[in-house]
DNA sequence: TGTACATCAGTGAACGCGCGTTCACTGATGTAC
DNA sequence: TGTACATCAGTGAACGCGCGTTCACTGATGTAC
């Protein structure tokens, strides 16, 4: 966040952050209704009652506007997903795996557009910045996963021998997991994704609406799902509420 | 398919045919390079070096063209998966689950805007027909993966209760279901939609390029979840190449 | 076999639309003396 | 406290673009006698 709420602020200041952050929540919403191609900078001024040319003078490009966006978007399922894991004491990796999953299921159904934006295809027409807010966050996301399952990973029951080596990752993101989990086996990184592939299938499919004409309850087929993921890894799996 | 390569045609419906193929294999290919926003009817005609008004006595509408499109993309879909299931012999449930998952992750490789448009968000703008093929071919190869399921059932090993009743899953999906497999307990259906959803999630993933930047060989990730689905079921799972 | 007619694929020009973006400006809000 | 000036949010009109779609037509291909 670049916002100095605490900082002593001009009236000018003040209404200037306050229009940023109309234009930016009339943009979600724009992406919310009609998909990510429906930002539109002259939509938003239709609705803030302005002047196209008015919103030029707080963000210089229709992509300046969606880096934006896209960057306040990915710290927030950043922080969903890490203060979910956090929440749940460490001494339940089981839950705390739950937890993540769940909370990555919240965090999309609140915001199904921007977990679209965020996973699924990118905008028409907008060039996302090299290495910007998204990727690095995704990355982010990923290693935070990867972190709870090789906190879990000396309690983790083994179906197969652990076959997996360091070369079956890409060398960047072995030196990140190493970096910040030095004692992790390549094992344990290799089952982080798959957990996480895990977590993301029903969770993609309800948000395109595959699973509610067919379930009535999706956040208990979710819930299932995760119990028998951490089963199978020999977890206990605290399921919390 | 609504082409009647067999019957004898004059050279009148032979050319017409010819340029609705291609306009299609345009489009399809203008999906495939920026999305499905992309597809223009001018942009077509352009590449065909036509009229942008000559496209209107092949389809009537923009919608009506990708209605053909997705209808096409759909059946494709659909064949893939069923005949990777039925290649293995039934007395091998788990084996067919596994071709069944890696028919789903190769088809999406080789189409992935088709497979975005598929099980992803609708094109904007496009108002898809009510029922239409896209519909009715989901719910198709979700009732194929619930038979795979399905047959495997009295050979799954099961960790839980099966606490699953009929009415967890839409009525409508009931029905179609107990006319297709009468003797189906609902667990198996329940199950049936994790199975898929466990399918899809390192698919979606990788077709969105999040496994690429951090996986060398994603196939053997997705072989490797597949082995381990089957295994948690209680299933031999013949993993056949 | 030749002619008259019907079919129909494709042309060319235009419509109204919404879009991102640029130009030269106005007038209210803040600041310095 | 009052005045002169600087800042800067927002105006209004226009640009060129690509889009889906409609109009009235031309001219080649097929068909019937």
């Amino acid at each position: 966040m670049d916002e100095r709420d605490g900082a002593v602020m001009s009236r000018r200041e003040r209404l200037r952050l306050e229009t940023t952050r109309e234009i930016k929540a009339i943009a979600l919403r724009q992406m919310a209704d009609g998909g990510p191609g429906a930002i539109s900078l002259r939509g938003i001024a239709r609705e803030m009652r302005m002047t196209p040319r008015a919103i030029y003078s707080y963000f210089p490009t229709r992509d300046d506007l969606i880096t934006a966006l896209t960057s306040g978007i990915a710290a927030s399922l950043a922080e969903a997903v890490e203060n979910a894991g956090t929440a749940v004491p460490d001494d339940d990796p089981g839950g705390r795996l739950i937890a993540w999953g769940q909370a990555l299921r919240e965090w999309a159904l609140a915001h199904p557009e921007s977990f679209r934006l965020f996973y699924g295809h990118p905008i028409p027409g907008y060039q996302p910045p090299e290495d910007g807010p998204v990727e690095r966050t995704a990355r982010r996301v990923c290693r935070d996963l990867t972190r709870l399952v090789a906190a879990a990973w000396p309690h983790v029951r083994h179906h197969q021998p652990a076959d997996t080596s360091w070369s079956d990752l890409h060398p960047d993101y072995v030196a990140k997991i190493q970096a910040d989990l030095p004692d992790v086996p390549p094992a344990a990184a290799a089952l982080a994704l798959r957990v996480w592939g895990r977590m993301h299938g029903l969770v993609a499919l309800e948000i395109d609406g595959h699973i509610h004409p067919v379930a009535t309850n999706p956040a208990a087929l979710h819930r299932a799902e995760m119990l028998d993921l951490v089963r199978s890894l020999g977890l206990a799996g605290t399921d919390r509420p």
